[in-house]
Parts: C-alpha cells; sequence; structure tokens
DNA sequence: TTTATATGCACAAACGATTGTGCAAAAATA
DNA sequence: TATTTTTGCACAATCGTTTGTGCATATAAA
C-alpha cells in the first residue's frame, strides 16, 4: 500500500513541512536566490532534490498574484483557420514559450465587438502583454485600451496616428513586384480584387497596383478595382463580375488568399483556364499554391519574421515597461512565380519600362 | 485637468472606498450573490453603476488563487499550421468562451517530450481542464497526468487502455467509404500511404483499407502498404517509390491531407495526371481541395463536431469532478467525392460485390 | 413597552506564493 | 575571553479576491 503512494507536495508549505524548514527558504532555492539570501548549499540540495523527489511545481496563479506578472501573453487573431494566421501563431506561440510565456489565444471572429471584448478580457487576466492581429478599421477601442498601460504590439495591419508599435508586410512593395511582373508579361488590362477597403494593408497593396500601372504609361481603371472583403465569397463575386465585361482583364490581382480561392472558384465555373484564359496573382503563399489546378504566382508574405520580431518587440516592451511607441516594421515580401500568369506579346512595340 | 481624468478603480478595495462601503459588500454584488447575502437593492444599484462608470474589472488572477479555479482551459495540439488541427482549435477557443472559459493554446510540435512539459506547465499554471490531441504513441505520460486529477479528453487519436474520454473520427469507417468507392470504380491495385504507425487513427484507417479489399476478395498486398508518417515529404517519397514499380498501383489512398500534397507533388514531378494516370483519395477535406489540378476526393471528417463535443465532455467532466472514463465517441466521416478517381472499366467479369 | 425576528452590512481569514527585515548562532577578529 | 562580523534561516506582510460568521439597527410580534 504504502509502496505505492505518490508522494506529493501540492504547495510550497507541505514541501517546506517535510524538509522541517520555512517556505521561505523553499521559495528562495526554488527561484535560484539562494546565493543572494545566503542559504547553504546543503540546505539548497536538500530542498531541490525535494522538490523533484515529490513532483513539486509551483502554483503560477499565486505566483503571478505577488509578483504582479503572469509570463503569459495574450494573442488576439482575426481568424485561426485561415492559414496564414495559424502559421502566424503557431511562431508566436513558440517564441513566447520560449522565452518563459505562454499564450493565451483568442479568435476574434472578424468582429470589432469581440475583439474589444477580448482585449478587456486579457487584461482582467492580467497577460503581461498582447499581440493583435487588428480587425476592422476603427481604432477608438484601441486608443482606450491605451490607458491601461497593458504593453500591446500590432501585427499584420498598422493603424496610422496611433502610438502603438506594429510589424507587418510591405505591402506596398509587394504589390509592386507582383504588379511589375504581370505588366512585364505582357499583361495592360489587370483587375484587383481588394479586400476591406480603409485599412492599410489593403491601401498599401491598391497604392501599389495604381503605381505600376501610372509608371507604366497605363490608364488606370477604377472599374477594375473592385471588392471589398478578404473572404472567398468576394473573390468569387468579383470574378464573375469581371469575367461578363466586355472588356474582361486579362490577368488578376487577389488581394488576399482567401479571395484568389474565389477566384479559382469562379474560373472554375466559368470554364475557363489558368493561365491560357485569365491569368492570376495572389498575395500570400499557402502550402498547397503550387498543387493548384495551374500552379500559382504569389506574394509570400514573411509570416515568420513577423511573429517572431513581435514576440521581441513585445518582451523589449513589457521589460522595459515602454517602447519607442513609433516602432513600426514593415518587411518585405517575396513574388513566388510559378505557372498562373501567361506571357503575353504585346501588340504595341511598348516604350522601355522605367525601372523601379 | 480634472475633466480628462479619467475614473479608474484598479482592484476592488479602490472601488469599495469611493463608495464609503466594505469589499466585502461589492464582492457579493459584483458576483450576482446581492439577494444571497440580502444587499438592499440601492447598495447593489450603486456598486453596479461605480463598477462601470471607474471601469472596474475583477482581477481574475486574485480570483482564480481564492476560489481554486481559474475558468481557463489547455488546449495541446501536434501543430496548429496544419489546417485540420486549426479549424478545430478555432472551433474550441469559440465553445469555450462561449462557455466563459479563456483558453491557453499549446503547440508540441509533434514532439512526446514537449508534450509532457506543456501538460505540467498547464497543471501548474492551474487550468481547470486540458484538450489533448496527443501525438506519438507512448501513453506512460499520460498515465503520470491522470494522476493528478486535472480533468483531460483526448481528442483525433484514442488510447486504447487508458482511461481518459476521447472523442474521434470514426477512422475505420472512412476508410470503409473510401476504399468501397475506389473498388466500385474499378480499382483493384490500391496503394494505401499510412502515417505514424501503431497510432489509433493509423490502425483504424489501414485495418479498413483491409477490410474492404479482403470483403471484395482482393488480396491484400503489403507492399502496398507503406509510409509512416502523417507530413509531406512521406506522401512524396512513397509515391515516387510506388509509381516506379512494375506493377504500379492505380489508385493511391493517402491516410492525411499533408500526405496527400506529397503524392500530388510527386505525381506533378513525375509528368503523370489525376485520374488519368492515377486516382487519388485523401483522408481530411480542406477547403482548397476542390481547386486542385484536379478536385479532390476527401474523407471529410467532422472537425467542428469534435470541437464542440470535446469542450461539452471536458466542462461536464470539470463540473461533476468526474466523468465515465470509458466515454469514448466516435464521428462518422463523410467521403466528398470530386474527380479525383477514374471509374475503371473492369477487365475481368467481376463477380457481384457484397455489400456493406 | 418588551422581546423576537429580519435586514444590511463589515471583520477577518484564506488561497499560495515572494520578500524586506530581523534575529539567533557560528565564525572571525580583537 | 569579549566583541564584531558573517552565516543561515524564519516572521509576517503582501498581492486581490471570496465568504463564514457576527454584530448592529430596524421592523414585527407579543
Amino acid at each position: 500500500m504504502y509502496l505505492f503512494m505518490e508522494k506529493k507536495a501540492k504547495n510550497i508549505k507541505e514541501l517546506a513541512a517535510v524538509l522541517g524548514i520555512s517556505v521561505t527558504t523553499v521559495s528562495r532555492v526554488l527561484n535560484g536566490k539562494a546565493d543572494k539570501y545566503r542559504i547553504s548549499p546543503a540546505t539548497g540540495k536538500k530542498v531541490l532534490d525535494a522538490a523533484r523527489e515529490f513532483n513539486y511545481y509551483p502554483n503560477r496563479i499565486a505566483r503571478g498574484l505577488r509578483l504582479e506578472k503572469t509570463e503569459t501573453l495574450g494573442l488576439i487573431i482575426p481568424d485561426i483557420a485561415n492559414p496564414f494566421f495559424s502559421s502566424i501563431a503557431k511562431t508566436i506561440e513558440f517564441e513566447s514559450r520560449r522565452h518563459g510565456y505562454s499564450l493565451i489565444f483568442c479568435d476574434s471572429l472578424d468582429d470589432i465587438q469581440t475583439e474589444t471584448e477580448l482585449l478587456n478580457l486579457l487584461a482582467s487576466r492580467k497577460v503581461d502583454g498582447i499581440v493583435l492581429a487588428p480587425v476592422g478599421q476603427s481604432n477608438k477601442h484601441l486608443m482606450d485600451f491605451l490607458k491601461r498601460g497593458i504593453p500591446l504590439v500590432i501585427i499584420d495591419r498598422h493603424m496610422p496616428g496611433i502610438p502603438i508599435p506594429y510589424i507587418t508586410t510591405d505591402n506596398y512593395s509587394g504589390a509592386v513586384d507582383a504588379m511589375e511582373y504581370l505588366v512585364a508579361s505582357g499583361h495592360r488590362t489587370i483587375a484587383c480584387i481588394q479586400g476591406l477597403r480603409g485599412i492599410s494593408v489593403n491601401n498599401d497593396r491598391v497604392r501599389g497596383y495604381r503605381d505600376v500601372l501610372i509608371r507604366n504609361g497605363i490608364p488606370v481603371d477604377n472599374s477594375l478595382i473592385s471588392g471589398d472583403d478578404f473572404g472567398e465569397e468576394n473573390g468569387y463575386i468579383q470574378t464573375r463580375i469581371l469575367m461578363s465585361r466586355e472588356d474582361p482583364p486579362t490577368a488578376i490581382f487577389a488581394l488576399s488568399n482567401l479571395i484568389s480561392l474565389g477566384v479559382l472558384r469562379a474560373i472554375n465555373e466559368t470554364g475557363l483556364s489558368i493561365p491560357d484564359d485569365i491569368s492570376v496573382v495572389a498575395f500570400d503563399d499557402q502550402p498547397y499554391s503550387s498543387f493548384l489546378a495551374s500552379p500559382m504566382t504569389t506574394v509570400d508574405q514573411p509570416k515568420e519574421e513577423i511573429a517572431k520580431i513581435a514576440v521581441k518587440v513585445l518582451l523589449d516592451y513589457i521589460r522595459n515597461g515602454s517602447i519607442d511607441m513609433d516602432t513600426g516594421i514593415m518587411l518585405k515580401p517575396k513574388l513566388i512565380i510559378r505557372k498562373s500568369v501567361k506571357r503575353i506579346t504585346d501588340r504595341h512595340d511598348q516604350a522601355q519600362r522605367p525601372h523601379v
């Protein structure tokens, strides 16, 4: 009977009791402060051995209360089922844990109300800091949240004029690369299916789209810039509309991976094929991008870098209690060229394009 | 100046102070126990108003310490970047929050050592319960963990002979459906690229594969059952090997979505095409499955159901402090037929297949 | 008017850890 | 041996809640 009894200590008091010493000493040893408080090596060893033997793990809730830090970070993401975000979440969790932090994960369901509630929830749970991939255009709730003094960094988007550090893709540069490639391939009528208007991600990408056209002397046709949502459905609808025009585009620039899935569905249904009938470039590379009916040319965002840097910036913020609020990091994405863009022989003897 | 000062109460003491009443009363009102302790409605209203006005949110760490429950669940998953798991994670987070629980999310990186550490970490963080998608075959660490008395449910896999409730797909039935379809389409030489051997998920799927062959009078060729990992690379390698045989299979049954991506890569490289040269059926449907070069026929696991039921079972477990440890729920998957399987006209006048 | 009951709230302990300070005993110095 | 210094550890307060119990005052019953 006795043989099968697990030796256990459910709290530091029990552990101290079996050792016949005070909880103070046990705590100090366990926190590596034996030297600072002049605990003898003999006592130190006894404590360490006992902790192992009795399978003692400190109660981190109590610890959090006393230390006023929980070694926990919060992560709020609009949709974890979106591979772009799940990939970022993976790295954030890994990096956090590597630094001794756990992660409370929340999905805002792309809803700003939920996002607001989640921020408060994380605050009441006393996370030491938050990584937020914000939804929506409004940032009033963020301004309010700032007052609580909880370290916060933003990823994916940035909110101009609001003093919160951010780490994002250089969306402008990504769009420019993609568009230069399309233009270089001879395309002149290029549609742009955009996501949520008004947010930085979208603005920057659309700006890249326009600039490249202008720079190449191609008139910007606003009716070719359509859509208003990063989801699949939007991609589908806009493509159906675009392809029913009298002068359909020869190429579509889809501003998100989900949009591009919608584009594919519409093209499938229309019986067209990529790239022969229509060329497509999409933002955000995916593991399956190269296995699609026609392997997709994509703008690959540096997801891992974004996540790593976000955690690093956040931890600095936490440790120093402050940070340069102008911290804004934009990472260059990479154009991955596959087979979804057709090379068009140009009818006009196009003047030499100026280079970027 | 005064106008711009936010009214704040950082803890219940401050709030009680401005109201001129005791923290006891404040706490009771805030927890809806006004009646039980006969707080007058007037006082009750005062407290509620003040809480709102002073933007007071209780410190849930302190609460957790006192109540010995944190209203937090733990989730351990082998790879959040895998869409199968990210989709499950999304539902688990949503359902948890709906019931007032937050989620500490951990990625075990498919590593059993990490998984063990995470279990201890979550224990020391005093989560009220854990949903675990276990990695590896061994379950010794789970047996050890059980002694801690923390409610635990397992998803995706089940561990025979270990008293932990589980919720999984009925993998056997899914495999049977897929195989019956392949056989009905005239295939006789069907390869099976499996994942990690020895675990229930894999065993059950392989058993389904075998049983259907036997039931249809097709000899089981063990050399057609290959592979040992659920990853993409395994799918790739095994396909290359299979396709270089003298008698290559006419169909491949890929036992995971990642394996099927590897299969696609190999087939692509070999210059073959689906379904003309080779048919493919894969376990686990994905959002992009229908947009692949040839839309893939898949076994769709009831991810959302699994997640919902897992949370429900776990919460029951937590509330009752115990549960029937024989709880084991297997949900039927659904075969989604697309265009990756070729209908083969049978050379032999095959006898009527017995039906399931 | 006196006694019994109901009403409305506060005191103080507890949850499990950390830490400034204090106090013996041992060692070093005088 | 007497004094000072060092060594080794413990006391008790604290973090922000929750809650059993108790104590006045107000109301009802006698």
